[in-house]
This record gives structure tokens, C-alpha cells and sequence, in this order.
DNA sequence: CACTTACGATACACAGTGGATCATAATGGA
DNA sequence: TCCATTATGATCCACTGTGTATCGTAAGTG
């Protein structure tokens, strides 16, 4: 939208983003106005205007952010060999970076956070996928895994100390991973 | 909020929650306008407020007809040793009520009303449970089939004809009930 | 240091909400 | 069948949030 070198660009984007983290772990989202994003960002209300053009936009932004790193540690893990060693990996770069885990996946906001995380990494695995999917299999696999792993991290992040790292690694292996790597090893007939 | 017996209210009341599942099935839910109900109902705006005090709560009470529906066809069997016909039956029971539950579950605001249901599953659930959980490890068992299962199926409906009952009912069971049931047997070790 | 550009403040039109009133019409009991 | 009851439709209103425009000021850039 506008200049991204001029340092009061740069300071005001980072003051939302970390405004919009901040009440979206607070509250729903559709309880978050501008203003209260702006307010908390101590910046004025139509600037905001300037950088997103509305508060899902800012969302987007603050998710994508998050996704990236999470698609990084995650991506090449799932079709790895050592499924208990890639679910350990995954909870524990969760545990690593927790505020910001807990207050998006698991915030007020965390079903909207999801849905948009869940809708990104979709589109950016089947925009960079290596091998064409086989059908509509590889579509489902995709899909239950992300959407899978993000709830159960929420409902962990929700309870925490409920479960330590270690056992949720290993559930996340036993209910998620090997079932599915199961499915692709002797799919349904018919498929 | 009013009388139940006078036949108006009851037509009224009908007519509204017709008009919202027409129109979740097009929309999301924040798109969706008091006015835009009231008038695909061919009802009053003011005479909405009578009936509910806001779309959520009609959405709410259509979500809840739906979850009785299910739950009742649903809960006896995610405890039952055949678990592909648990599976089975939870497919049919979709595929033999098509129209409305592509609209709620899998239409526009299929993200609201599947949080809707798995909220009041887990209410309803925890409220009438048998014996009581054993630990963390059953509330986190509910959430996760209650909750895979229904995304399960929303992605179903959305690409409808990807895969069959049959195949759907099998990945169910290969990728909930059975890694579930196994989980029960033998928990990570601390649970 | 001068030029450029982002910023804060404010005002505005617009849309949706939910509460209120009142005449009309449908309803169900006598 | 008639009548008291009460749900309904139409309309009005105050309130909240959105997104755009304007303008003087302050900060950053080269």
C-alpha cells in the first residue's frame, strides 16, 4: 500500500501486528474493532486504513507470518521415516515459541487463526508440491493432517500442563501420522 | 421468548430457520443480515427480535436440531466393537440427510456451525458421560474424534463424489476409530 | 537542511443492530 | 360464530462500527 522502507512504516505495521496478536488472544474476532486495534497499537484510527485495507487483512498478515515459520520445521517432517521424531519436532517448535502459539491458535480468535492457517498451507503446498497428488486421497491426507495437528494444538495449548511434550508427541504420532501413513501404504479400494 | 402453541409462532419460527440454512449455505455468517433473514422468511424485521434475540441464537437452535440428529445416531456406536459399521452408519446417516447437512456442515458458515456442534457435543457429552473421564487423555479423545469426524465430512461434502460412502465410512474408521481405540488400550505412558 | 511522506485528528456517509410504537390481522376459546 | 387475545408488519430511532476524505503537523530520507 505504501513505502515498506521508511522506518515509521515499519514501526507503525509492527505496533498492529502486535496489537491485533495481543486482542485476538483476548477476544473473537468479531469482537475486534479498528478501533480498539488502533488504540492498542497507539496509532490513529484512520492510519490503519494506510497499511491494511481491514482488520482481517491484518490478521492474514499476522497468520501468514506465523505459518511460514511453522511450514518450515513442519513440511519436511511428514513424509519423514521417523514419524515419533517428526511429532516431537512439531511440539516442541510449538513449546519454543509458546506466547505467540497459545495467544493465535488457541486465543479467542484461534478458530479464524486455524481456518486461515489451514487455508494457506493448503494453497502453498499444492502451489509447491514435488509430485502431482494421485487422486483425491492425497487432497484428503493433506487436509486431515493440517486441520488435525492445528486442533489438536490448540486443545493442548488450551490445557496446558495437561499432557506434557513428550505423550503428545506420541499421540500426535499414534492418531495422526502412522494411521494416515497407514492409508497411503494400502489405500481404500477403489482409490 | 413467546407462546410455542399458537400455530403463527410456529410457522414463523419454522419459516426462520429454513431461511437461515438457505442462507448459511451461501454465505458466511457475518455476511449474513437480520434483514436478509427476516426477509427470505418473508417475516417482519422487528418480529425476528420476538422469536430470537439474534442470528446466533437462531443459528443456535438450528445447529442444535442438527446435533440431536446426529448425536443420537452417533454416540452408541463410538464405544461399539464394530467399528467399520460405526463408521458406516455415520456415513448413511449423512448421506440419507444430504441437503441439509451440505448446507450447515459444509456450506458457507460450515466453520460457525461445526464449532457450534462440537461445542454442545462436548457439553452434552460431558453432562450425561456414564463414568467419568479418567483423566486428561478422555477429554482429549472426545475433542479429537468429535472434532476430526466433522471436518472429516465437511471436506467429504464439499467434494462430493471424490470418494464413496463406503471408502469414507473405512478411512473413518482407519483414521479415528480404530488409532482412537488403540490409544485407549495402551496410553502414553503418564496418562 | 530541504524535500518527501507518514502520521494524528476529525468529520462524514453508510450499513447493520436492536428497541419502541401502533394499527392490523390471525387465532383459539366461549 | 363472535370476541378477547396476541402475533405480526411497517416504520421510526438511537447507537455502533466501517471506510473515505481532508488538513496541518511531525518525522524520516537523501
Amino acid at each position: 500500500m505504501t513505502t515498506v522502507s521508511d522506518a515509521r512504516v515499519v514501526r507503525t505495521r509492527e505496533a498492529l501486528r502486535q496489537a491485533m496478536t495481543e486482542l485476538a488472544a483476548e477476544s473473537p474476532l468479531e469482537a475486534i474493532t479498528v478501533r480498539a486495534i488502533a488504540a492498542r497499537a497507539g496509532i490513529g484510527y484512520a492510519t490503519f486504513f494506510r497499511h491494511y485495507t481491514d482488520k482481517d487483512a491484518l490478521l492474514a498478515e499476522v497468520a501468514d507470518i506465523l505459518i511460514r515459520q511453522f511450514m518450515v520445521q513442519v513440511r519436511p517432517l511428514l513424509m519423514q521415516r521417523d514419524r515419533r521424531g517428526a511429532a516431537r519436532t512439531i511440539v516442541n517448535f510449538v513449546v519454543g515459541h509458546l506466547p505467540i502459539y497459545k495467544a493465535l491458535i488457541a486465543g479467542g480468535s484461534g478458530e479464524t487463526v486455524r481456518a486461515e492457517m489451514l487455508r494457506q498451507t493448503l494453497v502453498t503446498m499444492a502451489a509447491t508440491r514435488q509430485r502431482q497428488p494421485e487422486g483425491p486421497l492425497d487432497d484428503f491426507i493433506f487436509f486431515h493432517i493440517v486441520s488435525t495437528i492445528l486442533n489438536q494444538l490448540a486443545w493442548w495449548l488450551r490445557h496446558e500442563g495437561a499432557i506434557d511434550a513428550e505423550a503428545m508427541a506420541e499421540i500426535i504420532e499414534r492418531t495422526v501420522l502412522t494411521p494416515v501413513s497407514d492409508l497411503r501404504q494400502a489405500p481404500p479400494k477403489g482409490l
